[in-house]
DNA sequence: TTGTAGGCGTTATCAT
DNA sequence: ATGATAACGCCTACAA
């Protein structure tokens, strides 16, 4: 059962009468070997299931050919999405993934920042945590000049790259559709406002208001951790509100939905009553009645986008620094759960 | 900006007055290091900034310390759940993962494999695409005694260990309870029947429909990719059958949701003309209208148990062969999509 | 076009 | 309890 040793370079080598070195560079396609050498030392390679030892290769270059990742939860539609965006581009590079979670907690973020610290990353995708409050777990990276790129939840840092899409004007339009419905006291339920994303919804859902001269109320905005079962939560705190609340602007289609339910089981009519648009386009809004309107940006993409960048910055051709934000394309789409009149 | 040298054991040593080899040994808490020595190693490694080289250690040891993971598809809320249950596991053992996705094609999946094995990963698991024929492409995991788990789309191999569920058991249930609502005219909505997940429902579709002395019909079976699209087409189908069907088991719950939609909109009562069971209680069967009865199993636990498995396995607990299959509890719950008579 | 030699950082073996 | 040495497999500066 003793595992036979791995075949090197020396292996070929010997067999072929040649130098490792040649071998080396043959496999390598380097120039200056004949195409007949490498012809005969690719053809051995493969007879006699040659692979090349990473861990060799990578102390020798310094450098690991993995990104890693780091996201509050894996298990979400959005986050799902994004990792297979990375995935997709990384795979296409030769990069591996090492991918962790934080559960939505600062500690665990620290601790994953960390170990793909010691794993030595080539460089890191991240999306932060509730909260996250400020980025000295990265700076070691940052210290080293390995790459960091935030994506969706950002904190700006003059030595990293942030992807993300315009979340204010995002939240304004959804306020704005709602306005336009005829909402007039439009409740707002979000995350604690820590993370860019929530202090830019909320900063766009009061632009709104505050242009159609409706009173901001601070009773108005729900803070949860934005799961189904807090929606559902958020419901019950709604419907004690007097008067009861004509629209809300969620922002999480998961919690948008625990919430409708919720509301619909207390007799509640959607849109009649209150309107609703949420944030994500998951699936899940298309399966709820009245369908959700919600706010559509791809993960997907934005993975794709975000590993894009990083692999261009390894060959050299993006810088990543704080001018460099990408913000990608987002929309409202409308569905029944915001339209008022008719449909 | 040219990078620093990396601080090595031997720099600690050199401060130290001692040799490299006591450091290492210290760093590892080897018992033949005195305490003394041993704190002072660790208090100068944390002064300076030291941080292991997994590179020299695995080329050294011949252990990459990861795990591979090929799964069909990343962004589905079941295969997301494995993941998260698997990183968990992984985390708290110093186990990174490398992952990919088959995207549900044979060939992907070989390419995946070969991939994961040139990386040297120390186990790998497995969830086979739709298409994958055989297991060809595991030969040299297999040769090298490298262990490979399978979980929920498995196939048989003397070298390896099946995680799943009992689909034949759960399928009849599932069955049995719509021929028990009154439903006579039952129809399959599956994947290609290559996979035992597909294969095992299809026999427990037919055994629950022979029992009751229910003809099988092989028109009755609809093979798809079980995406919501495909539920929709396959509505199309259906509601050309004559005469329509009065029962659904679809094999995945996204699936069954985008039939139901689309049934509901030509008219069709749920689960009055038509009762439904999907698979899987994916979030997405507590919100459609009306709540889907499914089959429940956890994509959490069933990634914990395989990566305790695997884990289990480089400790020596644990030996992985044919007759080390793992059977984790599935079951049916009721919703009423499959309540024909009143709730 | 090919080869020689040394080193990347760690750990196991064999001393002391 | 500690140390010297070799080896893991690869790559590259330098030499030929």
């Amino acid at each position: 059962m003793a595992n036979e040793r791995e075949v090197t370079i020396y292996d070929i080598a010997k067999k072929l009468n040649i130098s490792a070195t040649t071998v080396s560079r043959g496999l390598q396609d380097h120039p200056s070997i004949s195409k007949k050498t490498k012809k005969k030392i690719f053809d051995l390679a493969d007879e006699i299931g040659y692979r090349i030892n990473h861990f060799a290769r990578n102390l020798r270059n310094q450098k690991t050919n993995t990104i890693g990742i780091i996201v509050p939860r894996l298990n979400s539609y959005f986050m799902s999405s994004v990792i297979a965006g990375i995935e997709n581009v990384a795979n296409d590079h030769g990069y591996g993934l090492l991918i962790s979670q934080s559960s939505e907690s600062f500690g665990k973020e620290i601790s994953s920042a960390k170990t793909m610290f010691d794993s030595r990353v080539d460089g890191l995708l991240t999306s932060l945590a509730f909260d996250t409050a400020d980025l000295k777990h990265f700076e070691h990276f940052f210290k080293k000049n390995i790459p960091v790129i935030f994506f969706d939840r950002v904190m700006e840092h003059e030595n990293s790259t942030s992807i993300l899409i315009d979340n204010r004007q995002a939240a304004y339009n959804a306020t704005n559709h709602l306005i336009e419905q005829g909402c007039k006291k439009i409740v707002h339920i979000t995350a604690p406002i820590l993370q860019n994303v929530y202090k830019d919804r909320l900063k766009g859902y009061k632009e709104a208001l505050s242009q159609h001269k409706i009173k901001f109320r601070e009773e108005y905005v729900i803070v949860t951790d934005l799961s189904q079962e807090a929606g559902a939560e958020a419901a019950q705190a709604i419907l004690k509100m007097k008067p009861v609340p004509d629209g809300i602007f969620v922002s999480n289609d998961s919690c948008a939905v625990g919430c409708m339910l919720a509301l619909k089981q207390n007799g509640i009519s959607i849109p009649e009553d209150i309107a609703f648009v949420g944030f994500n386009n998951d699936p899940i809004s298309k399966v709820i009645e009245p369908n959700l309107t919600t706010i559509n940006y791809s993960g997907y993409e934005m993975g794709q986008t975000a590993a894009r960048h990083l692999i261009n910055h390894f060959n050299g051709t993006s810088p990543i620094n704080c001018t460099n934000t990408i913000v990608l394309r987002s929309e409202l789409i409308i569905r029944s759960s915001s339209l008022k009149k008719g449909k």
